[in-house]
DNA sequence: AGCAACGATCCTGTCTACAAGATTGTGCAA
DNA sequence: TTGCACAATCTTGTAGACAGGATCGTTGCT
């Protein structure tokens, strides 16, 4: 069934989605550029009805815009929406902070406060790309333990958005501690499950990195582009 | 052009969407209710692949659930899941309310006044009906004044999830004078350009709102179904 | 030489037909 | 009577073709 000779070549219309998400995301398909059917039809092995599915899907995301008749572009984000988006999911996993702690197993916060551990170590060891990761981690499993399916989603499609503009705000000067220090809060304010602590622990991070976001603005502006990492901090 | 004899009696694809939306909106289409593309097409005098397309971004929409052949059928919210939303909400329309507090110019404010006074008024006059319909309105002015594009986006699709579980929460006993303290206090804060506190009246006018909506959820589960209102107080 | 109208080309939007998958009902056997 | 297998039907998914709109280059006129 793998291969069979029904399917020279040809993908499904999921893997087709999913294809093109991916290259959207890797810059593949860079911002702007324009998203012909056919062309893509043709790259794809699957016919321009898929494709079409597809970039109506990927509209709905936010990640192209449609113009009527005048076909599909990669969408472009400008820094001020990139700004709005992180407000937004600043607001949306301050909620999802409170939730952990109302919601989380110990199980849970166990696995969190192991998290923490981690991170604390590899900022020990200097490894700020483990570090990085590390962050990501933990984010994703105070979000699990939250155990709120809308938020998870939301936060889900933003963060599809701002791939492109993932910043390692770690980098920033003096950032590391600060950012420990902040997490660590998070976890504790969870661990005591005490839900105000925590909404305003992880809000109180979430605005301390956009402020490091906007440090980081200018030399971003520079030379205009190629942070492709997938991690935040 | 309007009734060209190409198209008899067909609508557009944008028109189909609209009205599948609509339909759903106000109950026409039931939850867990099938939606067979041939008999929608028939239905609505357009082809199949419209209707097909229309499903797709509706399911994107978070109104509709497909399945791999098997179809697709109006997504049924559970109780629980609207508590989520609401919840969501309450977090984005806090952020909403912060940056009208920075953004909001002296019309939209004086705009936003007015409002509250409308709503003064029709709660004077025992007018309910019309101080829910005020009350939609002007979190729509705040929303617009908070000139926060993403925000207002995603609460725009997070309502329209909604519409069919919208309750008049300004029916619960003793509800309508506090919730107008709490618009005023909202209002205050937003002119008083205190970003801190406009997020902060949001957020506790939200959370009076939820608590409100539980006081009614056993009521709603009594008799279940039918509350078709276009407004939340 | 500059500008406007026209025409060719490209691309999207829509339609019809066909193939594959799922469900339901029927008949046969135990 | 109950359970299973098979067949008919219904529905989705895909393919290919066509028509309409948009863009761009060309030609003719001023």
């Amino acid at each position: 069934m793998g291969t069979s000779p029904r399917r020279p070549a040809g993908i499904s219309a999921e893997e087709a989605y999913e294809h093109l998400r991916q290259a959207i995301h890797n810059g593949e398909l860079g911002p702007n550029e324009r998203l012909v059917e056919a062309t893509l039809a043709d790259r794809l092995q699957v016919t321009r009805g898929v494709v079409r599915t597809a970039l109506i899907r990927l509209t709905q995301d936010g990640l192209v815009v449609r113009t009527p008749n005048r076909g599909a572009h990669v969408r472009m984000f400008t820094e001020a929406e990139a700004v709005e988006i992180l407000q937004v999911r600043a607001a949306l996993e301050a909620l999802t902070a409170r939730q952990a702690a109302l919601n989380a197993t110990d199980q849970e916060i166990a696995a969190i406060r192991r998290q923490l551990d981690q991170m604390t170590l590899k900022l020990k060891q200097d490894d700020l790309l483990g570090y990085s990761e590390g962050n990501a981690k933990l984010h994703a499993a105070i979000i699990a333990a939250a155990r709120h399916g809308t938020a998870a989603q939301l936060i889900a499609g933003l963060r599809a958005q701002l791939v492109r503009f993932q910043f390692r705000t770690i980098l920033v000067a003096g950032r590391p501690p600060k950012s420990l220090a902040e997490h660590t809060a998070i976890v504790e304010a969870i661990a005591d499950r005490d839900p105000d602590a925590a909404e305003i622990a992880m809000r109180q991070h979430l605005t301390s990195v956009v402020s490091a976001l906007d440090k980081t603005a200018t030399a971003i502006r520079r030379r205009f582009s190629p942070v492709d990492s997938t991690h935040a901090a």
